[in-house]
DNA sequence: AGGAAATCTTGACACTCGTCCAAATTCGTT
DNA sequence: AACGAATTTGGACGAGTGTCAAGATTTCCT
């Protein structure tokens, strides 16, 4: 019984700070283990002592730094919404034409296709998991939110360059790229050579096509 | 050692058949009550006493009708892919037109997503397993493959009738369709009841969306 | 009816799991 | 150096897991 309550008495704001930072320094680092194995083994079987060797710690320790399981996983879910969403909010503000935006977005989408296949695998097990445990859906719903944001961004500005309002809402944008990016990471981790480069054109096309500005085919 | 080398010699095939057809009603009924418990818990926490359980018969059965836990589930995704391809054929064939066969097709998804919420969401569950488990990953690929060509023509007949080609090929429709469904099935199980009601309208939007045939918004 | 094969039950096994806790260790302050 | 708090360890627990096999029960043919 040491911590979460900050416990003693502490004259100086500058050691309880201190303190605070340290505790929160070693729970990211937990939390980052748990999010390199989890992505390894998937949700269904990491245990607490997986996590634990991939950190160099003891499997004691997790309990010290976390309630229990429920509230590591949790930290774990939001800890990826950190990593992830921020990486595509460059790409819409250096941009200046439809097709500059389009290929920039593409590449940005392989890139991490390729790099953080498996941190997006861990992704859609975890979005899964939130389809049986309400307890996840909180959170899920929260990342899912801001990816569609993240998207609908895009899209607007897209359709700005471009000069062609969208043909469809933010919502159904969303759910269309989760659609082929989901499928994109099937075939990478099943080793199809081609899913990046597959994934590239589906991405340039389906901005075309949100905004009316492909041809037949 | 009683089954899976069919056993001793029998001198009428009659004999054997009804021998085969009772171990394979019986797998079948398994096999069932392993979907259904699936579907309740999800894979990462369904166990095969569980199954059993949901069976009537006691957990030791479900060795003798099936080689291990893997053989159980593989022929459980076999079975859902049974389930629940077949449903939209006749869609295709009755409508006459753009609109009706959209109407249509869309009140078929939305019928499936109250519906089977739970075994779909099993779906999503385990296609998210194979993203770690490569054994799972010839089925799963196999039923995403048929959804695909469910899809496909669902889509040719309704450009056919529309008269406009399709603006994006199979997999990208696939893709789609599939990204607002898992949406919808998200929001369906969290109990938001504009869930069937925005499907349908994503759906026909998705229709005429992907045959360049809707109007700017 | 009798007996062999098929089917089902039951209990056990060797693990692994999350959780907890007392002891050992490290750290920071005086 | 020394003391108290913070941190870490490693073992123990009870529950739950897949798997297996021996025995009980049912089914079916002669």
């Amino acid at each position: 019984m040491t911590r979460s309550a900050t416990s003693t008495g502490e004259h100086t704001g500058r050691i309880a700070r201190r303190r605070v930072d340290k505790f929160e320094e070693r729970r990211r680092e937990l939390g980052d283990a748990a999010l390199q194995t989890l992505s390894e083994l998937g949700y269904a079987r990491t245990s607490l002592r997986d996590i634990a060797q991939n950190s160099g710690f003891s499997h004691g320790v997790l309990h010290y730094y976390f309630h229990d399981k429920f509230d590591l996983i949790t930290y774990c879910v939001r800890r990826y919404k950190a990593v992830c969403v921020q990486r595509y909010d460059d790409v819409v503000t250096t941009a200046s034409t439809a097709s500059g935006l389009a290929a920039e977005f593409a590449a940005a989408m392989v890139a991490t296709l390729v790099e953080d296949a498996v941190l997006h695998r861990l992704w859609y097990d975890l979005r899964s998991q939130s389809l049986f445990e309400e307890s996840f859906r909180a959170d899920v719903a929260e990342i899912d939110a801001s990816l569609e944001r993240m998207i609908e961004r895009v899209v607007r500005r897209y359709a700005e360059l471009a000069g062609t309002p969208s043909v469809c809402g933010a919502p159904m944008a969303y759910a269309m790229f989760d659609g082929i990016f989901q499928q994109a990471l099937l075939r990478q981790l099943s080793g199809d050579p081609s899913a990046p480069e597959d994934l590239r054109a589906g991405v340039v096309q389906m901005l075309a096509v949100v905004t009316g500005t492909c041809e037949r085919q």
